[in-house]
DNA sequence: TGACATATATCTAAGTTGCACATATCATAT
DNA sequence: ATATGATATGTGCAACTTAGATATATGTCA
């Protein structure tokens, strides 16, 4: 843009600058479903209703500095799984206090560690989230507390999460972006309940095996699993600098 | 996100919000080959350097909208063909002058409609764009002028029209991208040369024919090109409703 | 020895690719 | 006017690759 232009479009009354948040949509799964990491609310808009964690984004900072920020601060943990910009929310009615434009991020991190690092907070749970497919029947995205209610998403933020469950669904197959929810050694069974939880559907076992053992992306460890009572599995690894 | 931690995230020294733009990645197919919509700075930062078009986001204004916009403002067209949000870009440096965070689209027009909107805009200029696969050698985005010479490129305008040509391949073979990129009427020919110009390589002719015909997308009027000094070929359109 | 889940081998079906050939139109020549 | 060649569209077929299902072997514990 050249200088005039700039001044030109750079229109007096629109002169005010919108603010600048960043949500993360942290997921994870438990029990073969998918769980996102919400806050209820306890002031107005939206009191009681349930978001995703977020902050605003500082005028010397990147995005993704503060996506990381607010993740460290949520959860203590440093950007260790994924951490992947989703999509940006402008709607001028998103929120009703003022214009608040979002940056939202999704984040992938293993039930393992994200329930230990949450042992400290009571203000953030994680709750279980269900996107239907394009077409399928009760077609709302839901989330539900343990019990089994429905909870109210403040602001946008049923968009936001069905956003990103679609961008994780798209990714599973040609990025390695499922094992940001495993431990570092696991077991193909496991490989696999990650894949059907996120996709909401059952794998044929020995065509998903075959599948993942040809991307390459994993290598067998000798070892076994531990403590099971029939065969164990053999633990695999994901093979260095596979990232992406 | 509660008020409490509202207050307390709205950090005073962060108080200056980033000024918010859009910038609109303009693409097209010329003589088989992927062109974008320049602009030639006048002035500096980065002055006689090239830059996608933009403007800043208006207070009430929405990010879609913010884009149709500068769409119109540029080449005096709705946006009658594609129009996608692509990325957002923040890098705090990314702008010497003062913070700007960019909100990246991109559109697709057919080259004809283009070039009718381009005929009174001496200061745009349709430029050959370049973009290597991964791990292909001169990995490096390039655009360049009609005489051939390599155009320097503005900001982060490199990294932006890369992820602009990697999101249209991506999308190619399971949305009806390529469409907003032919006339309403046209050939499979016509439509395979878009898919390869795209892709950068050359595709078989009955392979690709049988695929397209087969995703449903597309219907055959009994209607045959005109003109040809062989056998001309018939004209298909997009079925109604295929939009996405 | 039986129960159980992992792991492997094999068969079948389906889809994709590449090549060859037939078809339709226009241009040119006789 | 008719025949022939050139060119690009459109179709048929065979080889290859991939995915799904079933059956079977393996290893551990009770």
């Amino acid at each position: 843009m050249t200088e005039a232009e700039f001044l030109q479009s750079y229109d007096p009354k629109a002169f005010p600058h919108p603010s600048m948040t960043v949500d993360l949509v942290l997921m994870t799964v438990r029990d073969g479903k998918l769980a996102v990491l919400l806050q209820q609310r306890g002031d107005h808009p939206f009191k009681d209703h349930w978001a995703s964690p977020g902050g605003f984004v500082g005028i010397d900072e990147g995005l993704d500095e503060a996506a990381e920020r607010v993740l460290l601060a949520k959860t203590g943990l440093p950007a260790g799984g994924w951490l992947e910009q989703l999509y940006t929310f402008g709607d001028p009615a998103r929120d009703p206090r003022m214009r608040i434009i979002t940056v939202a991020y999704f984040a992938l991190l293993p039930l393992e560690v994200l329930s230990r690092a949450l042992l400290a907070r009571s203000d953030l749970e994680l709750v279980r989230l269900e996107v239907p497919w394009p077409g399928e029947r009760g077609g709302a995205v839901s989330a539900s507390a343990a019990g089994g209610a429905n909870l109210d998403l403040a602001f946008d933020h049923a968009e936001v999460l069905g956003t990103a469950v679609k961008r994780l669904r798209g990714k599973l197959d040609y990025s390695t972006i499922a094992f940001a929810l495993l431990p570092e050694l696991f077991t193909l069974r496991a490989l696999q309940d990650v894949h059907e939880a996120i996709l909401g559907v059952s794998l044929n076992k020995p065509a998903f095996r075959r599948r993942m053992l040809d991307k390459g992306w994993i290598e067998g460890t000798g070892e076994r699993e531990q403590g099971t009572s029939y065969r164990p599995a053999e633990l695999y690894r994901l093979k260095p600098n596979q990232g992406d």
